[in-house]
Order: C-alpha cells, then structure tokens, then sequence
DNA sequence: AAAAAAACTGTAAACGTTTTTATTGCAATA
DNA sequence: TATTGCAATAAAAACGTTTACAGTTTTTTT
C-alpha cells in the first residue's frame, strides 16, 4: 500500500482560485510579466504568499523544454582526489554566484559507471555539462557535444569535436619537475604514470622524456610505470621502483594519490626523503607543506581550472554559437624540501 | 534570440508512428507491463533501439508524482574537507548500487547558500535526502522531514523531530585523544573548536573537559578556542595558543581542517612535534601516516557513516513508515608519532 | 456457431506549468 | 451612438509521460 506523503501540492490553480484570478495572470505575476494591473498583482501576491507557493520546476521544464533547469552536470573521475575537489569548488562558487545548482557524479574512472551517469543527466535536462572524460575518443561524451548540450570538458580534451575545454601545461610542468630533479643530481629518476590513456599522463610523460634527455640522462623504460591513477597504485609501483637491481634515486609522481602512495611506501621503509630518494608529486595541496618532507610539487591552479571551466560553460548555455576555446592555465614548480 | 538546439526528441510519439502503435502499447512495453503480445513487444523494441529513444525523465516525474526520480540529494557542509568527501564515496558507492544520482550541494556552512540549495532540491522532486544541518535547530530542513521528504542526518541530529541519523561517538573519541595526551604527561592541552553551534564540537569539547578532569587537569578556558572548522581558523587559533603568556604544550584538533591548519603554523615557528608540542586530530586521513610527524589521531569511520546513511535513506524511501534510528559509529585512536 | 471471457490495444485524461490566442471591458474616436 | 483600439484577463493548447477505461480482437465455453 503506497503511503500517503503530503508533499505540499500548492499549485497554480490553487493560487488562482483563491486569488480569483485564471491560472495565466498568476502565471504572469510569478514571471515579473508588466501586463498585469498593480492590485491584481498584489493581491495574487499575497494568495502566493500565504499558500506557500512555489512554482513546481518539473512541470516548468517540461512546458518550456528550452527553460533553465538551473541544473548542472560535473562529471568527476574521482572525488577521492583533492585535484577534483579544488576544482569542484571552483565549479560550485561560479555555479552558486549564476544561481545553478550541480548534479555531481563521480564514476571512479569507470566507463560503464559514466554512460549510466550521463544517462541520467541527459534526461534530466541539465542545462550544461561540465566533464573530464575518460578518455579522448570518449564516444558517450562526443555524441552529446554533438547533440548540442552546452559542454566543457577539463583536464583533459575531446578528440575529433569542437569542444570548449580547460586544460593545464601538462608536458611543461612534468618538465620543470623533472628538470628540477636533474640539476640538482639525481640520475635514476622514475615516473610513476597515472592511466595510461589519459591525455595528461602522456603529456607528462613527454615532459618527464623530454626533460631527461635535455639533461643527457637516459630514458630507461623500466623507470617509467603505468599504475590507475590510484593511491593504491602509487604504493605498488614505488615499491617495484625501491626493489629494482638498480633502484631509483627520485620519483616524479603522476599526480596526487600517486604521491601520496608513494610517500607511504617510502616511510614504511623508514627512507629519508631527500636523501636516500627525492619525490616530485603533480598536483599541490594546501597541506603540502605539512607533509614530512614538506613536498615539492607542480602546482596545477584547481581551483582557476574549476572556475574558468563554469564560467566558460555559463557563457555558452548563453550563447551556443560562440566559437570554441581552448583554455590552457600555467604550472607552477612549488620548492619545498623533498628535493 | 534563441538558438535551435537539437536534442534528440525522440518521444512516444514517434516511436509509436513507427512502429504503428498506440503511444500506449510503447508506455507499456518500456515499463514492462505483460499485457503485450510478445510479437508486438519485439517489433516495439526494434523501433526503441532504432530511434535511441529514451524516455524523458521530467514528463514522467510530472505525470507520476510519486514515480522515483532516482535523484538523492546531499547536502554538504564543507567539501573541502577530507571528512565529508569520504563520506560522500560511502553515500555514493551504495547510491549507484541502486541506480541513484547525486545531487551534491556544497553550502560551505552557508546558512543562505544552504536555504538556496534545499529549495532547489525538493523543486527538484529528489527522492530523498542526506544532509548535515547547520545546527540542530535548522528550521528549513526540519520542515522537509515534516513534509514527509525521506531524510537522513549525518554527523549532526535535528532536535525535536523523528529523523533516521547517522552519528560517531563524539564524546568518547575527544575523550580518548585528550587522556592519552594527559597519560603522555602533557599539562597545557589546547582544544581548538569548530563551529561552536555545532553538536559534534560540543560532544568533542565535553570529552575534551571530561578527559581533563579525569586526570586531574585544570580546565583552563584559555586553553578553549572556538573556530569555524575552517584550515585558516585552525592556523590563526593555534598562532594564539602559542602565543599566551603560558603556551599551550598540546593541540587537540576539533577537526581535520583544524589539524592542518595547526600543523601549519607549528612547522612555520619551526617546532617540533610532539617535543615541542603534541597534536592530536579529530579525524583520520589516509594519508595521515605521511604527515610530519605521522599523525595520531580520532579516526572517524566517514566511509561507513556514508554508506550507512545511503542505506538507511533507501529503506526509508521504501518504507516510509519504519521506525526512525539512530546510527552511532564508534571512533578509533589511531596513535602514531604527533603525540 | 453463438456467446462469454480473456487478452490485447487504443483513446483520452491528467500531472503543473507557459504561452498563444481569444475574450472582455472601457476609453477614445468618428 | 457605434466603432475602434487598447489593456487586462481568461481560455486553451502544448510539453511527454502513465493509466483508467473503452474498444477490439482472439480464445474459450456452451
């Protein structure tokens, strides 16, 4: 037996009704429509008032399908990453500031997770979507650019599309890391990759290729691994790092979870950062400098990318044609004492 | 002048043109009802997969007023902290199980931004909701339980109505991290405060005092810091401790937020922890271990308050009327090196 | 073979809005 | 006074579903 829940159900011809009025002039009056008389106006106004009204978004948007939902979507490959987080609060201050609310969904990097997501996003009517996709050719993501939906993806691109996007000088930053490392004499300098397929793993691995060899330091695959992006996989990959025949000297970290991954690693083993091993991470926190060592790192501006990626979106649920852009946000090499 | 997009709007309609049926017999077919011949159903079927269609989720919410919307919200006091994010995971891991979305709404302990976001949500028609109230007085959100809206509370109960609520053992966790500081032979512990109006700071605090007494410990106002649970007021607050006359020689952290803080200032005047002075946090991080020193700490269980919440938000939703509970999740003293 | 029952399918109303179109009342004009 | 024009309001259609009810076909029963 489906229980009764009383969910106020004022509706426009209540207010009507009471108000002696049709459901269109109160209709007119909630919508700042001039072509009503100032008493009618009032007087509807007080019925609202008094009934409680508020209009029910549901039916507003099924009438007017072009109506804002007020609604957007962020889709975040992994909430556990404070990278995702900073940008999230970026995202959420514009969004509050426009008076949109967000549908956040996190899918964990996992595909299928995503398609159910953007499912439910699209036939929620969302005004804009706001994404990071799993990958380039992300076909899902691709068709709705293609179907009009306002998108703007961040940290990584779109292939193929004409896409708003929002991404960070990946091959420079690795690069400057790296770099970093090598003048300072480390020679056994490993990469720990976060997925593979992502963009931004390639271009810091480019960076970390390119930054070696500008040092005369050879590029030894076995330095380089592939984990998931995960703390977890920063554990495991530092640990094969330490246990090579030659191990390495210095870790640049892929990003956050990775580094701090590895940093556990590297304290269960009771080594002294900087001296029996350096670590670079990508991605800085606010508490890096709490960290033992406080923790060099390559600043990706989370909190910028998050906000320029809304504003971008809000300009073009505003005005769908205006040409694409590409938004590219600087690194920045933060020193601190883990190398 | 508003452009034309084209969202696919495939409806029944169509699909029932081409398929040379009733929109009826589509209804019926999508939603599973028997009462169509197989070879109907088939043909139906094709035209569905044919045409990509799908339903749209806003007409069906308004024709059923009761049909799910499968939309949870969460309300979210403060999504830079660490807490609330693995809570979250937990809410959103037993949320996708049963093919809910989020809608996440982060009202940085806004009580307005807070007021903005219940409004939208219950226009929204969610389904249900978890929320960490402002305080226990929050009239907005004792309305929606009265409303009859499926409800859950996390960290904070609502006073004076019948709410499932998810909640640590405040008291006892403060209790455990003070005497262990006191059974470390510290005499001047601090505690610095969150939101005072908050129950789980008073819980905290009234474990703090208790622990003191118990060891016979002045209680020395002092030494009481109330902050906003924000990293800066953990900063400022832990300046002010070290800068009375008699500093303190030990920090019990209201929060995690607080605790970074703390320890940002500790590093910044270059003492040592826990020579110098001991820190002890409310709240686990995973990466805890990597901070300098390894942090001990109150760890909160924040996964499992989160999926437990998620739970019990879905047995209400199909159950309005079972017996509300309260949900008190032990706390656990994570000792490392901080004290 | 006709009647009754069962199984299937179609029609139309309803959900709560917005908006187009129609109606009303009233002042200004001829 | 009869007509027009205008402003304010009302009526009705539409958005895409679900579902009660009616209608049709098929099957079963007599």
């Amino acid at each position: 037996m489906p229980v009764e829940n009383d969910y106020k159900t004022v509706n426009l011809n209540e207010v009507a009704k009471k108000a002696g009025v049709s459901i269109a002039t109160v209709s007119r009056v909630i919508n700042n429509n001039p072509n009503v008389t100032p008493v009618t106006r009032t007087k509807v106004q007080q019925v609202i008032r008094k009934l409680k009204y508020s209009p029910n978004r549901v039916a507003k948007r099924l009438r007017n399908r072009y109506a804002s939902s007020n609604l957007l979507g962020v889709l975040i490959p992994d909430i556990q990453n404070p990278f995702y987080v900073e940008v999230l609060r970026g995202i959420e201050d514009v969004a509050y500031e426009n008076k949109y609310a967000l549908i956040m969904c996190n899918f964990s990097q996992d595909e299928k997770k995503e398609k159910l997501y953007l499912d439910i996003l699209q036939s929620e009517s969302i005004d804009g979507l706001i994404a990071a996709p799993t990958h380039e050719h992300d076909q899902k993501v691709i068709h709705l650019v293609k179907s009009g939906l306002p998108i703007v993806c961040v940290d990584r691109g779109l292939s193929g599309v004409d896409v708003d996007v929002v991404l960070v000088e990946n091959k420079n930053g690795a690069f400057a890391a790296v770099d970093h490392l090598a003048k300072n004499g480390y020679k056994r300098i490993a990469y720990i990759s976060g997925l593979p397929q992502l963009p931004s793993s390639q271009q810091r691995e480019a960076g970390y290729i390119e930054a070696l060899m500008a040092n005369k330091l050879p590029v030894d695959r076995e330095l380089i691994r592939l984990g998931d992006s995960s703390h977890e996989s920063g554990v495991r990959l530092c640990e094969e790092l330490l246990n090579l025949s030659s191990p390495a000297d210095a870790v640049f970290a892929g990003n956050n979870l990775i580094t701090l991954g590895a940093l556990e690693t590297i304290h269960k083993r009771k080594l002294k950062i900087p001296q029996d091993i350096a670590v670079i991470g990508f991605d800085d926190m606010y508490w890096s400098i709490s960290l033992n060592p406080p923790l060099t790192a390559v600043r990706q501006p989370a909190y910028e990318i998050g906000k320029r990626a809304a504003e971008l979106l809000i300009q073009r649920i505003n005005d769908p044609v205006r040409p694409t852009v590409s938004m590219i946000l600087k690194t920045e090499l933060m020193i601190r004492n883990s190398c």
